[in-house]
DNA sequence: CGGGCTGTTGAATACATTCAAGCCCCGTGG
DNA sequence: CCACGGGGCTTGAATGTATTCAACAGCCCG
């Protein structure tokens, strides 16, 4: 619920998200969270149910494959990169999480939670305990009626990966993931037009089934158009407009 | 909870979706319509909730995008194609529904349904309408218990995009949609290892990024390799294993 | 039986990948 | 504070794969 914004005066305006938490109304457990009773951090239920709030540093698992999980996880600050490697086979990631979201959602339909889950930098999460909960038969309607919808969300938001996946070209591809994070951004209270990327070129490229290299060449023709404004990791999308024509532009 | 299994004793053993209903036991609202009483398909309630076993004729359009939805929609037989088209860009298939599946699940966070959903084949449905429900306290926590498995399970298969469409070659990605198709045919009660492909090569090419000549290239690779026995939208997966193994090794 | 749509095939082009080399940034240690 | 080292990133040239365009074949439906 607290947010502690850190503001050097630089400067530098991008979010870093290492270096700001989501604020609890814009974090997507913020309606169990109220529903269950959690509106004060101090209070005993509070400490029962979002057990811990977590310090994750970078590069460590949060979660790994096949793993039992019965808590909801929400990212408070940083990022994770969610990925597979099936049969030892390459690894693919299938996915980022951003300040504000939830990973864990898919283990409610009862089987193990299938994905690694790795901090891309250090970062700070909420654990929402599922099996501890108390809640009077009122209180769990409503509860199970907030999980349908952070579900319902997430199904929804899921349905753009086949737009960014499916896109013909690189150029493309590469534009709609740029709106992809800055919209995702944008809504949990981060600035979505300046941001640090938190994923490596590397992991980027696997994501959207390129060659890093690609990724460079592709982010270097952006800058030289005055589209992005990129500097190593550092993100500024300067024209909004053409960005979204490059995204839907069919070839 | 009836099926019209209409075996013709020919030679043709394939799964063709549009002569064979799925049975209710094997559908994905089948949690919700035993919640709701609805084992008795005869019954008032049924036909109260239940409203319409619709028959939709192919190239029908069953839902257009940014209309308001209260009902679920189960596939009963046939197949759908969800699309979407924004800003007069080019057509973008972003999935397909095939017996047993659900659509509409996404529309429960609230705001309208944001696709087109268009029959393939002549095809059946059930509408599950949400709003006229009447259930008791007890029977309404389990109903949201059901649909909450739903949108679970639902989650955890739309973790399988990213690894289909983030695939790098043709080859890889042909590969894993028909073991993505085979599996979800089987896992309502059709064998999987010989079907009817529901869309046309055109379809498959824009879901997958992909030109249409390239499928059609790429299906008769795999032919002259005896992974596959395709012919028109007939197929046959000859060799599964060399199949998962194509759809799994990195390049 | 004919027409139109869907799918196939071939040749030329465009695009992304690969491999290899080098750069730059950042953190470490002197 | 600067030198050093390493990983992430960039850049270039050659290769390979998928696309494009165009023509044709096949099939289904009327």
């Amino acid at each position: 619920m607290q947010t502690q914004p850190e503001h050097r005066p630089e400067k530098q305006t991008e979010t870093r998200l290492r270096e700001r938490a989501v604020e609890c109304c814009s974090c997507g457990l913020f309606g169990l969270c109220k529903v269950a009773g959690l509106d004060e951090p101090q209070s005993d239920t509070f400490d029962q149910i979002v057990s811990t709030r977590e310090e994750v540093p970078s590069g460590a698992r949060l979660l790994t494959p096949r793993r039992r999980l019965d808590t909801l996880i929400a990212v408070r600050s940083g990022a994770f990169k969610l990925s597979t490697r099936p049969d030892g086979t390459q690894e693919q990631i299938v996915g980022f999480a951003l300040p504000g979201e939830l990973i864990g959602l898919e283990a409610l339909s009862g089987s193990a939670y299938p994905f690694s889950v790795e901090a891309l930098e250090a970062s700070s999460v909420c654990r929402f305990n599922l099996t501890s909960m108390q809640l009077s038969q009122q209180h769990m309607a409503e509860f199970q009626q907030q999980l349908i919808l952070a579900l319902a969300r997430q199904a929804r938001a899921a349905q753009n990966i086949p737009m960014l996946l499916g896109a013909k070209n690189a150029e493309q591809r590469l534009a709609l993931f740029l709106l992809d994070i800055s919209s995702r951004l944008s809504e949990h209270g981060f600035p979505g037009q300046r941001f640090r990327l938190p994923m490596s070129r590397q992991s980027i490229a696997n994501y959207l089934g390129l060659a890093m290299e690609t990724v460079s060449r592709v982010f270097k023709r952006f800058h030289a158009r005055g589209i992005i404004d990129v500097r190593a990791r550092h993100i500024a999308l300067a024209d909004l407009e053409q960005l979204r024509t490059i995204a839907s532009t069919a070839m």
